[in-house]
RNA sequence: GCAAGGAUGGCAGAGUGGUCAAAUGCACCAGACUGUAAAUCUGGCGUCGCGAGACUUCGGGGGUUCGAAUCCCUCUCCUUGCA
């Protein structure tokens, strides 16, 4: 991977990451398509919209379909009809998520991997480093990324150490299955010019810039193509990684840990995040990024519009809450400047219309509306084309 | 014309003497959402007030009672049986 810094004042950078199924122009947002879906969009109005690439996961996946299935079809690109490139998350984060949303045990980690309780069945599962690469061995995925252990920012010193131990074993143990999964020996794995998936570790330690740093290093030493921010702020009741920041990310901890990564390494930004999110990540050096927001927030009748646009403003852009009482008899069109035919000609009346009256097409325009925005977000950060 | 059952906040629909400004759902208004158990969740929703609180409400009118959406009388209207 070769990165070319854009400008002197920031560390923004542009590059492309070659993977098995196309290339990806960086910086760039991945969209979720959790269960291997866009909500309420398909693979090719998402292309419309300037989606290049996804994330799907391996839990969900495993969950529903069952990636022996998919392994059999023929693959996740072949089952989805997508032939670009898919990022599979490790289902680490979903599991962290199912123990700290309830205060219930709904799941339990050990050194050996997690045992939690499926949502869906209420079952207990188990999910190792090694059945997780397994599982995205099976979807044929082309980027992975290891099991690891988020953590709360509140959490306790010792337990974040205990956690970043974990983490880093995991990703030992990932990886060298991952090796064995894909017929490799260590120099294959860094010589360039063999073919393989890529292989993402990620990056623990809370808001404690110690641990973040001896976990970016213990990870960096066993050497990954991609390494990720972890542990993201959507662990509810966390809004902010420091106290004294009103809410969001931490633009020192993202710059600092973006400076010890190698940069000739990719960097992801799990879960991020709001536009000001990526465009001040982006300024410091982090390649690629995914949330649920545009996709969710579109759903909820949010829509990202440009700064100035809109009914509530933040630094870089704006929002239309399109359900608010304001558009009702607003005959704007949602996005004049759109790519997309429906986005320039269709009222926002009309889709406040939509949304109050139920309609799927609501969401759909929304969504497109949202990934258009987010997909130009990254086109503007990186002066793409 | 007789008999029976009804009339509750924008709508639907609980409540049958005090804890009722009145459950719940819908609608409406506002907010949240960051590696998706999310087309979800939270709050508001008689009037005035930032607030404590005050005031006016359960078809109309009258009455019983310390106290009524709830009991009695009467009027209006609706539904259904019988003529």
């Amino acid at each position: 991977m070769l990165f070319e810094q854009k400008s002197k004042k920031n560390k923004a950078r542009t590059g492309i990451i070659n993977t098995l199924h196309g290339g990806i122009i960086t910086p760039a947002f991945f969209p979720d398509a959790t269960y291997g879906a866009i909500k309420s969009l398909s693979f090719s109005e998402a292309h419309n919209a300037g989606v290049r690439e996804i994330v799907t996961t391996t839990l969900h996946l495993e969950m529903t379909v069952g990636s022996e299935f998919i392994g059999n079809f023929g693959g996740l690109h072949k089952f989805l009809n997508w032939n670009r490139p898919i990022l599979t998350d490790s289902g680490g984060f979903q599991i962290f998520s199912l123990i700290h949303r309830k205060m219930q045990k709904l799941g339990r980690i050990t050194d050996a991997g997690v045992t939690f309780e499926d949502p869906r069945t209420g079952k207990f599962k188990i999910l190792t480093p090694e059945i997780s690469q397994i599982i995205q061995h099976n979807l044929g995925s082309d980027i992975r990324v290891v099991l690891d252990e988020p953590a709360l920012r509140t959490t306790s010193i010792k337990y974040l150490k205990e956690a970043n131990r974990r983490t880093v074993e995991w990703a030992k143990r990932s990886k060298e299955i991952f090796l064995k999964l894909n017929g490799l020996t260590e120099s294959d794995f860094d010589n360039p010019r063999v073919k393989r998936p890529l292989l993402c570790a990620v990056i623990q330690g809370g808001n404690v810039e110690n641990l973040r740093k001896e976990n970016a290093k213990a990870l960096i030493d066993i050497g990954f193509d991609i390494y990720g921010f972890g542990g993201g702020l959507p662990m509810k009741d966390e809004k902010s990684w420091k106290n004294e920041l009103p809410k969001g990310l931490d633009p020192e901890m993202l710059a600092f840990l973006a400076d010890l990564i190698p940069q000739d390494k990719i960097r992801y930004g799990l879960g991020m995040g709001t536009p000001d999110d990526l465009r001040s990540s982006i300024e410091c050096g982090w390649d690629i990024f995914d949330t649920v927001l545009p996709t969710r927030n579109a759903r909820h009748g949010y829509l990202y519009v440009n700064a100035g646009d809109g009914d509530a403003h933040f630094n870089n852009y704006s929002v239309m809450h399109i359900k608010k009482e304001i558009y009702k008899k607003d005959i704007y069109p949602i996005n004049k400047d759109s790519r997309i035919k429906d986005l320039r000609e269709i009222s926002r009346a009309y889709l406040r219309y939509l949304f109050k009256i139920g309609e799927n097409e609501a969401l759909r325009l929304a969504t497109m509306n949202n990934l258009e925005f987010y997909s130009q977000l990254m086109e503007k950060a990186g002066h793409h084309h």
